[in-house]
Order: C-alpha cells, then sequence, then structure tokens
DNA sequence: GCCAACGTTGGC
DNA sequence: GCCAACGTTGGC
C-alpha cells in the first residue's frame, strides 16, 4: 500500500466537501509529474487531503484510494476549464482517480507545523511545493495522521 | 498583491 | 535540442 498527498485549494473543493460527498472523481490534473504519480495509485491507497492556498496552508484530513486511474474526460470537453484540446479519445493524455473520505481533522496540520517537525523534512511538500499530487512515505503519513488526531 | 520557483511552449 | 518568454502555483 502506498500513501499520497493531494492538493486542493478550499474554495473550489475541501474536506467537507469530500465528507459530504464521500466519493468524488479527481478531475483536473494537467501536470505530467503529477500525473504520472497517479497513475501509481493503486485502490486502498491512503491520501492527505492538502489544503492550498488557504488560511492556514495544511493538511486537512484523510482519504484513501477507490478507484483507479482512468482518462479526465473534462480535458476533452470544450466547456470545461480544464479542457486540453491535445487530449484525444486515443490519447487521453490526463487522468483522474477517485478517493473516498475517510476523516477530517478537527484542526487543520498547518505547513507551519510540517516545516518545523524534522522527521518531515524530506517531504516534497516542503521541498518542492508546486507538486500537486505527491508521494509520501508511510511514516510520514502516520505523524501526520498523528498531528491530526487520527 | 507580490514574487520565487517551476513547468510549458514554441521559434530557431 | 536549446532556451527565452510566458504562465501557473502557492506561500507569504
Amino acid at each position: 500500500m502506498n500513501h499520497w498527498l493531494m492538493k486542493s485549494e478550499p474554495e473550489a473543493y475541501s474536506i467537507g466537501d469530500l465528507e459530504r460527498d464521500r466519493i468524488t472523481w479527481w478531475e483536473g490534473v494537467r501536470n505530467y509529474q503529477a500525473r504520472n504519480n497517479m497513475v501509481q495509485m493503486k485502490v486502498g491507497d491512503r491520501v492527505l487531503f492538502y489544503h492550498s492556498n488557504a488560511k492556514p496552508p495544511g493538511v486537512a484530513g484523510l482519504a484513501r484510494v477507490v478507484k483507479e486511474a482512468y482518462a479526465d474526460h473534462f480535458a476533452r470537453d470544450a466547456s470545461s476549464k480544464y479542457f486540453d484540446p491535445k487530449s484525444t479519445e486515443d490519447n487521453p493524455r490526463w487522468q483522474m482517480v477517485d478517493v473516498e473520505f475517510e476523516a477530517k481533522f478537527t484542526d487543520v496540520v498547518g505547513l507551519d507545523r510540517i516545516k518545523e517537525n524534522e522527521s518531515l523534512a524530506d517531504m516534497v511538500l516542503v521541498n518542492n511545493s508546486r507538486l500537486s499530487v505527491q508521494p509520501v512515505k508511510k511514516r510520514e503519513f502516520g505523524i501526520i495522521a498523528k498531528m491530526g488526531g487520527c
């Protein structure tokens, strides 16, 4: 089983939205590195749900993968903000997965606290802050889940 | 709102 | 294949 961190701007889609919906598809990833990470995901993998561009930024809860990568059809929808004219039926280019709500932290585990923790210094989050889908070590996942009360 | 870091595009 | 120009991300 692998562990991941996925970013969402809470104004667009928050952990509270996922708690309400229970399951959502993760459309709109338009970065190859993030996509390549998403394609690796297996059913049952665990996800840190990160609020970016938020006050405060940080991990807001937990989710799990319930459907492995499949074509992101929004890339072929000209009315979508995720439209990509280079995506074709034969070569969809972009993929998405489905994730299911697992837990909402009582308090967001802030990026400042993550940066303060020496055990988390190797996290991609701390070293390449732009990547929106990143691998997380099992240990790192455990530390953050615990900080969030899970 | 600023801007550093990074990714993508496209001319050559 | 290089790299300048440009666009985006996301913390501050």
